[in-house]
DNA sequence: TATATTTGTACGAAATATGTATTATAAAAC
DNA sequence: GTTTTATAATACATATTTCGTACAAATATA
C-alpha cells in the first residue's frame, strides 16, 4: 500500500484541499498549507515532494474516491436504469465539488506531464464507462444498433444541459428536468406505447 | 472634487474590489489588477501610488456610500421606528457585503496608520449615530433616562445576534427574529399595556 | 534510556512582485 | 496636419517572497 493514512499526511491532503478549493493553486504557498496544517515544512517535504506533487495527490485521491463510487453502483444489483439514474447524479455531485478557481489554476499551471497524466485518467474512466455499457448492450438492456461511443458522448452532454441556466428555467424544479433528460435519454422522444 | 470619475480609475477600483474580495490583499498582485482591469502598470500608478493606497480607497468609498445611504434614511421623513429599523438592515446588508478575506487580510496586513484612519472613520460613524440619537431623544422618541453610549453599544451587538445561528434557528424566518430584536429594542421586555 | 519523529530556525537560490524609465502608439486638442 | 496628451508595451533594477535543504533542539515512542 503506498498511502499508509499517516495523520499528518492526511492533515497536509485536507488542508492543501480547502485552501485550493478557496483560492486556486498559485494563491498557495507550500509554508502556508503547513502552518494551516499545523506542520512543519520538513514534514511536508517528508511526503510531498513539491507543490503539484501535493496537489497531483489531491487529484488522485479525487478520481479513485469517483471511480469507487460509480463502480459501487454499476456493481449494485438494482436495474439498469436506476444505475444510469444514479451514475447521472453521481456526475453533477462530483463535478460541482470541482472549484472552479482550482481548475483554472490546475490547467493553466499545471506541467504538460501532468496534463496528460489527467488525460490518462480521464480515458481510463471513459474506457470502464464504454464497457459498462458494452455489457449492458449484451446483456438486452439497451438497444444493439446503437453506437457506445454515441452514448458517453450524449451522457457528457446531458450534464452541460443540466448545468443550463436557461434550461433549468423551464422547470419548476431542476429535478423535474434532469427526470426529463433522463427520460429522453432511456425512450427518446417517441411514446413508449407506439414501441 | 478630488475623484473625478475617470474610466481607467473606476476600471482599477472595480476590479481591485471584486479580486480583492474573492482572494484577500495579499494573494493578488498590482500586475494581477492591471491584466485584468486592462489597463498598464503606469496608469494604475497615475492613480494610485502602491497596493494599499487602493485598498484605502475602495474602503473609503465604500464608507462613503454607507453614510449616504444611513443619511437619507436618518433625514428623510418617516417616522424615527422606521428609520432605526431601516438603518438595522442597511447595517445588516453593508457587514454582509464585506468579504472576510478581505477584513482577515486588512487587519493583518495594513499599517498601524491604515488601521487608525480606519478607527477614525469608524468613530466618526459612531459619533454621527450618537448625534441622530440624542437628537431623537430632545424630540422625545427616546427615553431621556438612556445613555446614548448604551443604545449604540446595544445596536452593535443586535448586529452579532442578528447573525447567530443558534438564534435564527429559534424562528421559522429571519425576519420574525428581527422584528422580535427590534420589538425588544423598542420596548423592552413589558408588555406595551403596562407602560 | 535509547531511538525515531517532528519542530523551529536559518539560509542560499530561485522565482515573483514592485516601482520607474523609456519608447511606441493612438486619441484629442489645437 | 501638427502638436499635445494619455495610454500601452517593454525592459529593468530592486525588494520581497517562496522554495527546498540543513541542522540542532524538542517531543514522542519503544
Amino acid at each position: 500500500m503506498k498511502n499508509k493514512s499517516n495523520p499528518k499526511r492526511e492533515q497536509i491532503l485536507q488542508t492543501g484541499k480547502d485552501l485550493f478549493w478557496k483560492f486556486g493553486i498559485r494563491r498557495v504557498t507550500i509554508e502556508e498549507i503547513c502552518k494551516e496544517a499545523r506542520v512543519s515544512k520538513m514534514t511536508y517535504y517528508k511526503y510531498f515532494s513539491n507543490k503539484m506533487n501535493l496537489v497531483k495527490t489531491i487529484m488522485d485521491g479525487m478520481y479513485n474516491d469517483s471511480e469507487k463510487k460509480y463502480r459501487s453502483i454499476m456493481d449494485s444489483d438494482i436495474p439498469f436504469t436506476d444505475k444510469v439514474l444514479q451514475t447521472i447524479h453521481l456526475k453533477r455531485d462530483q463535478t460541482k465539488a470541482f472549484s472552479s478557481v482550482f481548475l483554472l489554476d490546475f490547467i493553466s499551471h499545471a506541467d504538460p506531464e501532468m496534463v496528460d497524466y489527467f488525460e490518462h485518467l480521464k480515458n481510463k474512466n471513459i474506457q470502464m464507462i464504454a464497457e459498462d455499457y458494452t455489457k449492458a448492450q449484451r446483456e438486452g438492456n439497451i438497444r444493439r444498433d446503437i453506437k457506445v461511443e454515441f452514448i458517453i458522448y450524449f451522457l457528457n452532454h446531458m450534464l452541460d444541459m443540466s448545468h443550463d441556466e436557461s434550461l433549468i428555467s423551464l422547470y419548476k424544479d431542476p429535478h423535474d428536468m434532469i427526470m426529463e433528460l433522463t427520460k429522453f435519454f432511456f425512450y427518446g422522444v417517441l411514446d413508449r406505447e407506439l414501441h
